[in-house]
DNA sequence: CAAATTGTTCAAATTTTCTTGAACTCCGCG
DNA sequence: CGCGGAGTTCAAGAAAATTTGAACAATTTG
């Protein structure tokens, strides 16, 4: 019974193993994606789609890969999030595919947008709850706490107006 | 006995316990080297320095955080390493001080040296390495994936030429 | 509409990372 | 010298993050 290839989906059936290539291409994803705080399996993902002519729908993803439903579909939404993936209608064909984005200045932006402003912007409230303590500490080092709060502040504005600055720098 | 408060080396032997301004301080700098994907321990080291209007024996932080003389040691190297904190001599003690180191350029230029940079050099190896896959690749698809590496060094060129320029936005 | 297919969610299991603590090295001191 | 304090190292334990898998929801299709 599972033996003829009847009539599949995939135009090649991709076999399940990874090529030499393909395992190479992930592994530098893996890393990158491990070196910003996102799961590897995020990076195995984007690795698999950015190696692929073809756009890949999550069942793929799970074969070839051997990471489970809940990984492939919980890394798509990550990528997804960052705009580090597209989706990519094909003929008849009921599944959602992907495809890598490879704009560079899009991956970036995608990841400050979702990562790291969203950590800055709580750290506004942060910092107002900070001042808010001054007055309650003890007077005696009240000055020095009040300037190093001040410094954090500097700090605070700072980042938020260079990391918009950064996607400007890429293409 | 262990009552009177002897000859302490500290000035104000400091509470064990930490103030609310302490905790508040420190919490924001735990979220921070998170962010950056360094632990905890080293964030509440920082973190404490930063509060701290005199420099801090290694000692005292084990104390004062409730953390073993291990973490303390190793999170101290890590900052050391990034040149988030100074050495400090204290007359006629034996034990080394640390205090925060503020400016904020050097702090991110510390990390990008320890932290970034050698990943962004060892890629350099990498693409080479994936290069010379392509030789040996199935033909069909060569073309396809000389494309995809050669976006790959495209973006590695950018990073390299990125990374130092941030820090000049800084300070 | 029932059955099958696709994708999501989330608690439990696993894996990875961090922390601990004890053993060890170095020094300076008496 | 030998003792004691200061700091480092690293294997084992604890904690945190990720992955799994099964149950569920949502669609499509015959």
């Amino acid at each position: 019974m599972p033996t003829a290839q009847s009539s599949s989906k995939e135009p090649l059936p991709a076999p399940p193993q990874l090529s030499t290539m393909e395992t190479a291409v992930i592994d530098v994803f893996v890393s990158a994606v491990k070196l910003i705080g996102l799961p590897k399996s995020v990076g195995e993902i984007y690795g698999l789609l950015f190696s692929s002519p073809l756009p890949l729908a999550l069942d793929s993803l799970v074969r070839r890969l051997s990471i489970s439903k809940g990984s492939a579909s919980q890394g798509l939404k990550v990528l997804r999030s960052v705009g580090a993936v597209r989706l990519v209608y094909v003929a008849g064909d009921r599944r959602d595919h992907y495809a890598a984005e490879t704009e560079l200045k899009k991956l970036v932006a995608g990841f400050i947008r979702e990562e790291l402003q969203p950590r800055l912007d709580s750290g506004t409230e942060r910092l107002s709850h900070l001042n808010s303590l001054l007055d309650s500490s003890h007077p005696a080092d009240a000055a020095f706490l009040a300037s190093r709060i001040s410094k954090l502040g500097q700090w605070h504005a700072r980042s938020k107006a260079v990391l918009p600055l950064l996607t400007g720098l890429l293409d």
